[in-house]
DNA sequence: AGGAAGATCCGCT
DNA sequence: GCGGATCTTCCTG
């Protein structure tokens, strides 16, 4: 990356950003286990309406939490404290907390009120508002990198702790029905604490998708849902 | 009140 | 491939 030689008029990697209206996917959706949530999200779409535009990213990487008997849930041994606090609300809010001193992390609540499940969404493919979201990164906006990871896709997507406890299903951040994609799983990135736990397939994310994240090799396949 | 650890990213010893 | 950055949150004493 970076040959791109700043004033060259280069071919924006297609912002397709019709005045299409997309539908955001019904808190039924999100009432299910979390495990087929993290699974169904692969290939559908995550939405950010702003004033200077809208965003768009096809998901192609999530992970699974669920507490409160996963290790590697922050609700695990059902803690619940202001921080985990809407991860024990209904289905279809934001979790997003702050990691690492810099980064933010972007889920959404999934399951019945009271289970403290939630899905991290990790990747996507920008489909529109490449050149805002490349501003916010401080990248070329043809750069692989704009989104290709939790902490980067929240700062690509302007997203901080004003979106916590946000419902997902009203706007002005939304999921919408994507295209089926083929999907691989593996365990689960940056949680080696949670010793057995960590090594439990809850990763999902896009066979050959550019976008996904680095992380554990593949292994295991699904069929295209 | 203090300390330790963290669902990451970036750049290079 | 490894370590530093950086700061919130939570737990302990």
């Amino acid at each position: 990356m970076g040959r791109a030689h700043g004033n060259e008029r280069r071919e924006a990697p297609e912002e397709r950003d019709d005045a299409l209206r997309y539908q955001a996917l019904p808190r039924s959706f999100f009432e299910r286990p979390v495990l087929s949530v993290a699974r169904g999200l692969i290939g559908a779409l995550l939405v950010h309406e702003q004033p200077r535009g809208r965003l768009v990213g096809r998901i192609v990487e999530t992970e699974a939490y669920r507490g409160p008997e996963d290790r590697a849930a922050h609700s695990f041994g059902g803690r619940r404290t202001s921080r985990t606090e809407v991860m024990y609300g209904a289905a279809g809010h934001a979790y997003v907390f702050f990691v690492y001193g810099m980064h933010w992390n972007f889920n959404v609540v999934t399951g019945g009120v009271g289970q403290p499940h939630a899905v991290l969404i990790r990747a996507v493919e920008p489909l529109a508002g490449q050149r805002q979201m490349a501003a916010r990164r401080g990248l070329p906006v043809d750069s692989p990198c704009l989104t290709n990871g939790p902490g980067k896709l929240s700062q690509a997507f302007g997203f901080d702790r004003s979106h916590y406890g946000l419902d997902l299903c009203a706007g002005p951040v939304y999921f919408a029905a994507g295209e089926p994609l083929a999907v691989r799983r593996s365990a689960r990135v940056g949680v080696p604490y949670a010793r057995e736990w960590a090594e439990r397939p809850w990763r999902f994310f896009a066979a050959d998708s550019p976008w996904v994240s680095r992380g554990p090799r593949a292994r295991g396949r699904l069929p295209a849902r």
